[in-house]
RNA sequence: GGGCGCUUAGCUCAGUUGGCUAGAGCAUCUCGUUUACACCGAGAGGGUCGGGGGUUCGAGUCCCUCAGCGCCCA
């Protein structure tokens, strides 16, 4: 149809299909855009900026419906605001994702060629990873360019690329020289398979059966009277060997008595089926109490006396310590502490500043610090270590038990717990600048509630680890060297700065002192006193190739993703270049997100800004709901219950999606979606809800048609071969079928355009209906444009589709068929309904975009001059036309009441044909008796009644008599009598009066209770109680009729 | 353990500072193919707003409490 436009061809209305094919015209349109440039945009000084930065995607996969939630937000305030005159750019691109992705080529190049990273090598693997992000990153652009999505494509950006590499050096410099980066010891969840660090939220917990195991550690020198043993328990036991200490509790007796109360109070609670486990718990401790308090309290002495342990297999003397961590109401109450290996024991480890001993290798093994168990996997290690103390006799007892493990999401390897060199980031003052700007609302999150969880994570001041032991990613810019002594450095830090290529400008040297405080140790582990690094700004070839000549070695790692990120809004405007974008497009406007990246990436988008550029990098944030499915649970990719945008638009089309996502965004956060398979069988069309079970499979079974179709999960040939199955809701159903509504409104209005001239509106022909809908056009514009400004686009979608269906559809269509038929009527009318359906085109343009587009374009055929106050011709697109502004003159309360009684009346007219069973074709003739007021403001109108209800009015005033054989019906102060004579349905209408009368009676009932209570009559506003009162009156009368007619009925 | 949400019709959800008889879509039922639309039109039925307590003349809305569900952080 758009490329019909172009065309020269007579326009013939009636070649306008009843269903608006999406399919052809999103493709059309979206390239006429694309051609007209619409979607870039330049510095231009003389327009006002309104910039929004994509989340970038990661290249981890195609996109879902969150991502499909995400974009069709932005892509809608980007339109409003292009509309509204603004030079809106949406910065688009996609995020390398570091271990996402690389995680997942790696297990790809796993099972098609059974090789590891190792195999690969370094440059192989990145190679192959961007090989792979070529591939997602065109689907995932593509994804969005079916949604519609207005993206500045010139400008696309990937986290990885050159510009965004210089603003990751750049920055990392910075913080270098400012001593906000330094390089220190962490307890980091290690993947043993992918060799790498995993961060917590890739860490999945997994209860497995396992084991605890019962040891005994000989005491050292035991005094008179004190146990030989020290009993530990344990569910890693190859761990001690990097024990360096047990724990007692400091205060074991009133440790017991605080669980004990504990349990108590819980008791008081407890349902019923509860109450036994309690009780057996609360016995358990009070046996404990008096078997083992004694010994606890004995051995917690012994700690504080200084007493040692001697750690079998090891023969390493270790401290017996007192820290709460060991709980006396568990096991032995005493607790072996691995500070190297285990989270809770790294904390006791620091508080107690017990020595850290790392026994293993990157790849799982164990290392020299095990003797001869090294080598060993842990599993090995495991079973020698059991077998070693039983052979011993220390083992005192094996017990079976449910386990937490720590599993890796990315790999399905347990987790090890290790102790590893890692850059950090300084968030001391960083954190603070970003907390400021949130508490003084320079930085405005909404909804509001986020703020919080914003300052509470920020306000911990966590320094954050950075580094990423991954190929794929930002190589950390730091050349370092170990100086065995302090001359060593001063040596080495001369000859860099001697180097020609050195400058303080381009290079920074950070010395790092050895976190092996005892020099013995130093001595014995062959560690140097000092490491040095350089940190080198760009990249500078001559620099690093020197700096390698003189022994310095590159560091491997690379950075965390979110350090990448985090630079988004001003590495993508081309900082540290001073960019006539940056100038122009920064600080953007909004940043629309989802929740549980506000404090990974919003967070540190602050920060960075800050930083970088003295300046906030957003006004406004926006979060939005996460979209969960019909169990309540969240879209992930691993349940697989994801839904690919491209089902739902390839099913009900962009348009629908974009209205269903936008209907969806509540202030309410979070929404189910209930989601079936539809079976693509012609014939078939069955819907199948999609469950747990069936929601991962490549392909289903429809129960109905038994032909089996693929889902999106199809990778094999095999399966891809079978007919799709694609993904519906019936969320869309809707939205689908508004778009509907809305093409043949407008295919009407084509239909009925022959003869259209354009002229200006002339305000003596406007009719109480042309008011109305003007008014209400005013109306709903400006509740439109202040939701959306607000983010509030369920009420914006609401309004206009209430707007667009029962007033614009319902009546104001309707109604001008009626004067479409009076040629006299004709023209006016005309140009009324062009001027209506053109305003509501540009309304609804941001949200659906498509349908607007074309049936805009179509419109421009019939009627390409209109307008209210003066007829101007139409702009071509309606991406570029101007957001609707209607004179505040045209809202008018009494022209909208004015058309409520008008709708009331037909309303109980339609009720009593409906409940009398009346043929639509059979004519009925009514009066009202009502007030000469009330009849005056119907009166433009009555003739519509016929058209519309095929009742004729016959008479209106205060002296209207009821005809014989009527149905009446009261309301709003008027009664309207319906000439039934030979046509009664009496038991029908007896029934209906009979429910009228229940419920005035319940209404009066209530009303007079309020109205008899002193204090509300003395307490209320006034005109609630007139309101009250008047109202009461109206029931009264109502009630008085509705009964007069019963009677009469009766007989 | 701490924090933040949610619970309104069979389903999915609205309900802005407390104030007329708590709304919508889908589903259900009745009627209807009048040349924009059956992805349609007309109408109907369906809710003691999770339980309990409080503040108030008045509570779906504010406060407390309990229960269930979800998310984030530890």
């Amino acid at each position: 149809m758009t490329t019909e436009s172009k065309t020269a061809t007579a326009p013939d209305p009636a070649d306008i299909p009843s269903r608006f094919d999406f399919e052809t015209a999103e493709k059309e349109i979206y390239a006429d855009w694309m051609s007209g440039g619409w979607f870039h945009a330049k510095p231009d000084p003389d327009r006002k900026p309104y910039t929004i930065v994509i989340p970038p995607p990661n290249v981890t996969g195609a996109l879902h419906l969150g991502h499909a939630l995400n974009n069709t937000l932005q892509d809608i305030m980007i339109r409003l605001k292009r509309m509204q005159g603004f030079n809106a750019l949406w910065m688009p691109g996609t995020d390398h994702a570091g271990i996402a992705t690389q995680a997942r080529v790696e297990k790809r190049i796993k099972d098609q060629e059974g090789k590891t990273r190792h195999d690969l090598g370094r440059t192989e693997l990145v190679r192959r990873i961007f090989q792979w992000k070529e591939q997602y990153e065109a689907r995932i652009l593509g994804q969005l360019k079916q949604m519609g999505c207005s993206c500045d494509w010139d400008r696309t950006r990937f986290t990885l690329d050159d510009v965004c590499a210089r603003a990751v050096r750049h920055t990392f410099f910075d913080l270098f020289k400012k001593s906000l980066i330094y390089r220190g010891k962490r307890l980091v969840n290690w993947d043993t398979y992918l060799g790498t660090t995993v961060s917590d939220d890739e860490v999945e917990n997994k209860t497995v059966q396992g084991n605890f195991w019962h040891f005994m550690y000989p005491v050292i020198d035991p005094k008179p009277g004190e146990p030989p043993h020290v009993i530990v328990a344990t569910t890693r036991p190859e761990t001690m060997l990097g024990d360096t200490a047990v724990a007692v509790h400091p205060d074991p007796a009133a440790a017991l008595s605080k669980v004990e109360s504990e349990l108590k109070a819980k008791l008081k609670k407890a349902a019923a089926s509860e109450i036994e486990g309690i009780e057996q718990q609360i016995e358990a401790l009070q046996t404990r109490r008096t078997e083992m308090l004694a010994s606890l309290e004995q051995l917690r002495d012994m700690a504080n006396d200084g007493r040692m342990l001697m750690l079998p297999l090891m023969d390493r003397p270790i401290s017996l310590v007192t820290d709460v961590w060991a709980k006396p109401e568990l096991g032995s109450g005493c607790v072996k502490i691995t500070p190297a290996h285990d989270p809770n024991d790294y904390e006791v480890g620091k508080r107690c500043s017990l020595p850290m001993i790392n026994i293993m290798n990157a790849d799982g093994t164990l290392n020299a610090e095990t003797g001869s168990y090294q080598s060993l996997t842990m599993k090995q290690a495991r079973k020698k270590v059991v077998g070693d103390l039983e052979a011993l006799g220390l083992l005192k007892e094996i017990e079976d038990r449910e386990i937490e493990m720590p599993v890796s999401d990315r790999s399905g390897t347990p987790i090890e717990p290790y102790l590893t060199d890692q850059w950090f980031v300084k968030m001391d003052t960083l954190a603070q600048s970003a907390m400021d700007v949130v508490e003084s609302e320079e930085v405005k999150i909404n909804p509001q509630r986020y703020t919080k969880g914003y300052l509470s994570w920020l306000g911990e001041k966590r320094d954050w680890p950075i580094s990423r032991q991954l190929w794929w990613g930002h190589q950390i810019p730091v050349w370092s060297v170990p100086c065995p002594t302090q001359a060593d450095c001063d040596q080495m830090r001369d000859k860099i700065t001697g180097l020609s290529a050195f400058s303080d400008e381009i290079a920074a040297i950070e010395v790092e002192a050895s976190s092996e405080t005892d020099p013995e140790k130093r001595k014995q582990l062959e560690l140097p006193d000092f490491n040095l690094h350089v940190c080198v700004q760009d990249e500078s070839a001559d620099l690093e190739k020197a700096l390698e000549e003189l022994g310095l070695v590159r560091e491997e790692d690379v950075l965390d993703t979110w350090f990448s990120s985090a630079l988004w809004p001003h590495s993508t405007l081309g900082w540290p270049d001073k960019t006539a974008e940056l100038e122009y497009f920064y600080p953007t406007s909004a940043l629309i997100t989802s929740r549980d990246i506000i404090t990974l990436w919003v967070a540190r988008m602050v920060i960075m800004g800050l930083n970088n550029l003295g300046q906030i990098p957003f006004d406004s944030v926006f979060i939005h709901p996460k979209i969960l499915d019909g169990n309540g649970e969240t879209m992930s990719k691993s349940k697989g219950n994801g839904i690919d945008p491209l089902d739902v638009i390839d099913n009900f089309g962009a348009d629908a999606l974009r209205f269903g996502m936008a209907d969806l965004t509540t202030e309410t956060q979070d929404v189910r979606l209930p989601v079936k398979y539809e079976c693509p069988n012609e014939d078939c069309k069955h819907q199948i809800v999609q469950t747990v079970k069936n929601r991962t499979l490549a392909r289903v079974q429809c129960p109905k048609c038994k032909q089996e179709f693929s889902t999106q999960w199809a990778e094999k040939d095999e399966d891809r071969a079978l007919p799709r199955g694609p993904v519906t809701s019936e969320r869309f159903e809707v939205a689908r079928n508004f778009t509907n509504k809305l093409w043949n409104a407008s295919r009407f209005a084509m239909l009925n355009l022959e003869g259209y001239s354009a002229a200006p509106i002339n305000e003596a022909d406007l009719t109480v209906e042309d008011r109305w809908i003007l008014s209400r056009l005013t109306t709903v514009s400006n509740n439109v444009t202040t939701a959306l400004e607000n983010y509030r686009y369920a009420q914006a979608t609401r309004e206009l589709y209430d707007f667009a269906w029962d007033n614009f559809c319902s009546f104001y269509v309707e109604i001008l068929k009626d004067r479409f038929a009076n040629p006299d009527l004709r023209p006016h009318a005309q140009r009324m309904l062009v001027f209506a359906l053109d305003q509501l085109l540009r309304l609804l343009h941001p949200v659906m975009p498509f349908v607007t587009e074309a049936i805009w374009q179509q419109l421009n055929r019939f009627a390409p001059t209109r307008g209210l106050d003066s007829a101007q011709p139409a702009s071509e697109c309606l991406i570029g036309a101007s957001w609707p502004q209607l004179d505040a003159k045209w809202y008018s309360a009494d022209i909208e009441t004015q058309f409520a009684r008008f709708q009331s009346s037909l309303g109980s007219l339609r009720e009593i044909r409906s409940r009398q069973n009346l043929p639509p074709k059979k004519e009925v003739k009514f009066s009202i008796r009502c007030d000469q007021e009330y009849a005056q403001s119907l009166t433009p109108m009555t003739s519509y009644f016929k058209s519309m209800a095929s009742a004729e009015l016959t008479g209106m005033g205060p002296d209207v008599l009821p005809p014989e054989t009527n149905a009446t019906v009261a309301s709003d102060g008027i009664e309207m009598f319906v000439d039934l004579e030979g046509l009664i349905d009496k038991a029908a209408e007896i029934k209906r009066l009979e429910k009228e009368e229940k419920k005035a009676e319940g209404n009066i009932m209530g009303k007079e209770k309020k109205l008899s209570n002193e204090k509300f009559v003395s307490s209320a506003p006034p005109e609630i109680v007139q309101r009250e009162r008047d109202s009461l009156a109206q029931l009264k009368e109502q009630l008085a009729t509705v009964k007069a007619s019963l009677k009469k009925l009766r007989g």
